[in-house]
DNA sequence: AATCCACAGGAAGATTAGGATA
DNA sequence: TATCCTAATCTTCCTGTGGATT
């Protein structure tokens, strides 16, 4: 043991190792870097104070042991719906210990939990502690964890509040008719469902009967305003970073820029907390306008890199014909306006390269118009007169997109691959 | 004013994939 | 495990059209 012991201390003498201990020493510009993530719950939701004390209101009757109706709250991404509830709900727990009473509060996130199946075990396993043993992943039929699950909440008793988030991505409906319908059978207990849903057509296209039970209140978180983002952003400024780290036009900025963006507060604080980590890493002293900037395109960047990475096969040969073809008109001076058609041709070119077989024109022009629409590139119908109407075809992001198709074995060889020089009409 | 290119983009049917069900 | 269902994907066939050219 001795010799080897040695022999890492003496390494870490040799090598320039605390690369860290660097890093951590130089003064950043953060206090509490938590406080800027999206997952972190301040003590005060700034305006939200009317949304909280009406679900407060409706979820009251848990403390006295009666049924809460069950909600359905909508509002777009970054509204504070799940805060709000959580915020809610932990207060619940609160008050439930204080009185010791027996409320319980469960989270669940149907992204993640997308199964009737799933979610009646998530829901179950939340109890492990208190009765009985685990249900297992898989294996047992449905209806037999169901019952498995009133048997349990049963034991357990009082009143339990179940929050599930994106319920629009639930599969099916089953498990709403089942869970809405849950308290029929219990007698020691009861269950009250909290919905929370970007969505506002959701329950448009839900069995009648769930919609009446489930939505028995309805709420709907507005958008922020860029008034109200400020506030919120300046909340985080005060926990999070050191005294005038941060330029006074830099939250202001901020907010309008998330405000334009549907008013969404994690859109702003995601650019927050990426200027504060840009300016820290340039080694600035104070947060600037300039960061914001630079913060901006990088998340827009980051996201693009991100949506062609997970791009479908088919559709990343067609944005590398079109990749393609710019480079190619780039290299011999020809104006810009690549047509659907041109697209057309390279792209089955590739598809022989590549041993793929290709989709017609028309269903290519409607992948085209899909990465118009995710923001990867700009395709506007125009009329060439005599010639014809077709798309003007543009790469919107300056980035080179290339490489990251390259990372795709099946396209490493596609890279270099060269357009026959083809002679057309303008 | 008439023509006509090179597609856009709608409708409907076929095919496929993934998940539910027996 | 087989098969059945549904939603997504893709094809086929189609009609429509802005404007340079004739």
């Amino acid at each position: 043991m001795g010799p080897r012991r040695f022999f890492f201390t003496s390494m870490k003498k040799m090598v320039n190792s605390d690369i860290f201990g660097h890093l951590l020493k130089s003064n950043g510009l953060f206090i509490n870097r938590e406080a800027m993530r999206p997952t972190y719950m301040p003590d005060i939701l700034p305006h939200r104070e009317k949304e909280i004390n009406n679900l407060a209101a409706v979820l009251v009757p848990a403390l006295r042991y009666e049924t809460p109706s069950n909600v359905f709250i909508y509002g777009k991404t970054g509204t504070g719906k799940t805060a709000v509830t959580k915020f809610v709900g932990k207060e619940l727990l609160n008050k439930g210990k204080e009185t010791s009473k027996k409320v319980n509060f469960i989270y669940i996130n149907c992204e993640i939990v997308d199964t009737q199946y799933r979610l009646l075990q998530n829901i179950a396993n939340h109890f492990i502690d208190t009765w009985s043993e685990r249900i297992p992943f898989t294996g047992w039929p449905t209806d037999e964890v169901f019952a498995k699950l009133k048997q349990m909440i049963e034991k357990e008793g009082g009143v339990i509040v179940i929050i599930l988030d994106e319920v629009d991505k639930l599969k099916g409906d089953e498990a709403l008719y089942n869970l809405s319908r849950i308290n029929t059978d219990l007698k020691n207990v009861r269950v009250s469902i909290v919905g929370l849903s970007n969505d506002l057509k959701f329950t448009e296209f839900l069995d009648p009967r769930v919609k009446s039970s489930l939505g028995e209140e309805n709420m709907i978180f507005p958008p922020y305003n860029a008034g109200e983002l400020q506030d919120i952003l300046n909340q985080r400024v005060g926990i999070a970073l050191k005294m005038d780290s941060i330029d006074e036009d830099v939250v202001p900025l901020c907010s309008a820029l998330a405000a334009q963006e549907h008013g969404d507060a994690r859109r702003a604080l995601d650019l927050l907390r990426m200027s504060a980590e840009l300016a820290e890493r340039s080694k600035s002293l104070r947060i600037t306008k300039k960061h914001v900037r630079l913060a901006q395109s990088k998340i827009e960047i980051d996201r693009i890199v991100e949506v062609v990475r997970t791009l479908p096969a088919q559709s990343k040969l067609i944005l590398l014909a079109i990749l393609l073809q710019e480079k190619y008109n780039k290299k011999t001076g020809t104006a810009g306006a690549i047509t659907t058609g041109e697209v057309y041709e390279i792209y089955k070119e590739l598809c022989k390269k590549t041993r793929t077989d290709f989709l017609t024109q028309r269903r290519v022009a409607d992948l085209i118009s899909e990465l118009d629409m995710l923001g990867i590139i700009t395709a506007r119908v125009i009329s060439k007169g005599r010639y014809g109407r077709t798309r003007d075809i543009k790469t919107s992001s300056s980035d080179d997109l290339i490489d990251i198709l390259q990372e795709d074995d099946v396209f490493k060889g596609l890279v270099n691959y060269k357009i026959r020089g083809q002679t057309r009409l303008m």
